[in-house]
DNA sequence: TATATTTGCAACCAATCGGTTTCGTAACAA
DNA sequence: TTGTTACGAAACCGATTGGTTGCAAATATA
């Protein structure tokens, strides 16, 4: 089963989890207690976060709290990046056509 | 159907097709032959991602060159920017514990 | 005109997805 | 011990996915 960040945040309700335990970390039912999902939905797609360590696990008793890993975010903002130049680059390009409309 | 741009992006044809076109405006069948696609496939593709707006299209006699979408490139980034926020706190926080273990 | 090229679209197919139900197990509590 | 709670894993199901094939429309070329 081939997973990747992308594909991830790709569902909603994996987004909101995400969302949720950037703040603090939690565990399946608590993150069930959220949503209209069953707690084994949840705990699938939990599975899937795992699966692409975008999310770390941590035992405690017997409940596991889930908390988001913040580096492999940042795997998506580096992907951002090459396409953040370029709106950056035409950005300037219409801040010049402004400043050759308005002189000055 | 329900399209979003993180659906749009979840497969790596789609994204590669994307930092294609983000260059210059491509047809399908120059795309196609960029990939070990068939013409039909990236097709497909480009539909989705124009369904998504994240490309447009510019008709030029029988041709039809597809064109990225910056501006919906940025809606990925602003919802990264949430986290991006986070990340640059816990980094100042490992900047000040490291100024604390080295002073002066 | 006839023919070739570029493309979108619909039908179809196997694989995958997100969800539920069920089961097994480990950690508590009585 | 017995019962309850928290959880993962497996089996199953309908919907969706990414791909193919075939066809029709529009444009270019002979």
């Amino acid at each position: 089963m081939r997973r990747d960040v992308f594909q991830a945040i790709a569902d909603p309700t994996r987004r909101a989890i995400i969302a949720l335990i950037a703040i603090q970390a939690m565990t399946p039912n608590a993150l069930a207690d959220q949503f209209n999902t069953s707690r084994q939905a949840v705990s699938k797609h939990l599975k899937i976060l795992t699966e692409c360590e975008l999310v770390k696990q941590e035992h405690q008793g017997r409940e596991i709290y889930y908390q988001l890993e913040l580096d492999k975010m940042k795997e998506i903002d580096h992907w951002l990046g090459q396409f953040r130049q370029l709106w950056e680059t035409r950005f300037d390009q219409l801040d010049s056509v402004l400043s050759t409309l308005k002189p000055k």
